[in-house]
RNA sequence: GAGGUUGUAGCUCAGUCGGUUAGAGCGCUAGAUUGUGGUUCUAGAGGUCGCGGGUUCGAGACCCGUCUCCCUCCCCA
């Protein structure tokens, strides 16, 4: 027999942490509604044809794949063995564990189109898993938050995203964070002026590392990657450009030529006025040229989250997808949306000490239990505390009173009702306060009083 | 997927050059105290040294494999 031991990047969750985990889906899930999303729930495993090719490459390598039931190699021949890994997977495996909570919410509309109230809001709060290599913030079952916005390509959700996210992280406390935002238009006008059309997945992994590595090796990686060197000199302009917050004017100098560069610039300055309409204090978003994002089916806006003051991966993700829908044979239906992580949330708000104190979810009082008739009183007297809304339990077992008071003590209760002859003779029972050690005799309904005050 | 690193009691960690019965602190259990927790004192329990193989008279220590933790890259929440 082996010790048990857990998955590879899983955890459990213990009673503090699920405390703290439950604030963090409160007030999320709080804001959502009061933006006008709905719940919606889907399954933790889809079809493979599902998930398959709407996350990259790199993303279908990230999927996890269930094997198929019961004798899943009996019809497979030895040439199936010799083809290699991928094509052997689509022989043995037909579905996968979700790997976010956009895709399967485009197959959900597909699906249901015909009874959806268009544009149809909606959020869904579900973990998906990603077979990752894990490292700090970075976990292959985590928990997502999703609010996304199908069958618009009205800017006004791009700013209600924006907005949305400054209601939501200062509520939990994270005030200090930046809304990066870029258009994948941009990056595809670029892309089309220097000459490298169709590269811009390249592109944007080296140009995203300039602030990380400089620009002598961006440079360098670019030519590594296959631009040539003139497309890299007419790349010169973002180099300057990444330090502006603002540099709309500048860029639509540099891409005048490019159509769909500048449809994309106007769609950032729309998102912009209509973020000083909606009128948030102090915005904290950031015009990002080198921001990217990996899922493939971005094509407008994209956005990214950073708490700022944390060696914490973003906290936060989403963009623009015109077509996702088009991929299950319907077109035409545009979607935008965000997701948050839950877990990295957490990491940053225990790095930050931003989690409060308050948490009304555990006992309020215990009635010991001396000895069998004192259980037997105490048992009539715990309904009537539980009625009164206040959390209650008794000590189960007729032990030492030390026992049961060092119970308490440990589960942090702060009132224990102690029950003896004297207490059954007179009705008057023992109020313990556990904090100051102070005790007075009083009557139940008197207790309910006084607990009831404290709530 | 590539590279590096870690693993000894429930937890944090010692363990010398390869050598007797693997230790400490905290925690846990019991008692001191038969109606009173936190402090104190006393006693006790608790180990497949991640797992599998190898070298050796002898391995917690050395070698190989494997799993896991953490880190870098890639990518991402």
């Amino acid at each position: 027999m082996s010790k048990p031991s857990l998955a590879r990047g899983t955890r459990d969750f213990g009673p503090e942490q699920m405390v703290k985990r439950t604030f963090i889906f409160d007030t999320i899930r709080r804001s959502f509604q009061r933006y006008g999303f709905l719940p919606l729930e889907t399954p933790a495993f889809e079809n493979l044809s599902v998930l398959m090719g709407k996350y990259g490459d790199e993303g279908d390598q990230l999927l996890f794949k269930i094997l198929n039931s019961g004798d899943f190699s009996g019809k497979l021949s030895d040439q199936d063995w010799q083809e290699g890994y991928k094509p052997l997977t689509s022989k043995i495996s037909e579905k996968g564990l979700r790997y976010d909570l956009t895709v399967p919410f485009a197959r959900y509309v597909v699906m249901n189109r015909g009874t959806l109230a268009m544009p149809f809001k909606r959020y869904q709060i579900q973990p998906v898993w990603r077979a990752d290599r894990p490292q700090k913030g970075r976990y292959r079952e985590f928990y997502q938050c999703d609010a996304d916005v199908v069958g618009t390509d009205s800017l006004l959700c791009e700013a209600e995203i924006v907005m949305l996210l400054h209601d939501i992280l200062p509520a939990l406390g994270i005030k200090d964070f930046v809304v990066k935002i870029n258009n994948r238009k941009i990056l595809t006008g670029i892309a089309e002026m220097v000459g490298a059309s169709g590269m811009e997945g390249p592109l944007c992994v080296a140009i995203d590392k300039l602030d990380k590595i400089g620009k002598d090796k961006v440079v360098e990686e670019l030519l590594e990657r296959g631009f040539s060197e003139l497309s890299v000199q007419k790349l010169e302009p973002i180099f300057v450009l990444s330090n502006e917050k603002e540099p709309f004017a500048e860029l639509k100098t540099w891409l005048a030529d490019s159509e769909i560069a500048l449809k994309g610039i106007q769609e950032l300055e729309e998102v912009w006025a209509m973020v000083k309409v909606l009128g948030i204090e102090n915005p904290q978003i950031e015009f990002d040229v080198t921001l990217a994002r990996g899922l493939s089916y971005y094509t407008g806006a994209i956005f990214e989250v950073k708490a700022k003051n944390v060696q914490i991966g973003s906290i936060s993700g989403g963009g623009r997808y015109d077509n996702l829908t088009g991929t299950f044979g319907v077109p035409g239906i545009s979607g935008v949306g965000i997701s948050l992580g839950v877990d990295r949330i957490y990491d940053v708000m225990e790095e930050l000490d931003l989690f409060p104190e308050s948490q009304n979810a555990s006992t309020q009082v215990m009635i010991s239990n001396f000895d069998a008739e004192a259980f037997t009183f105490g048992l009539a007297i715990l309904p009537k505390l539980r009625k009164a809304g206040i959390n209650a339990e008794i000590y189960p077992d007729s032990v030492k009173l030390k026992k049961q008071l060092d119970y308490a003590d440990r589960k942090s209760i702060p009132y224990v009702i102690l029950i003896g002859s004297d207490e059954m003779q007179s009705g008057m029972l023992t109020l313990k306060n556990m904090k100051s050690g102070e005790q007075q005799k009083l009557s139940a309904d008197e207790i309910i009083n006084a607990l009831t005050k404290e709530i």
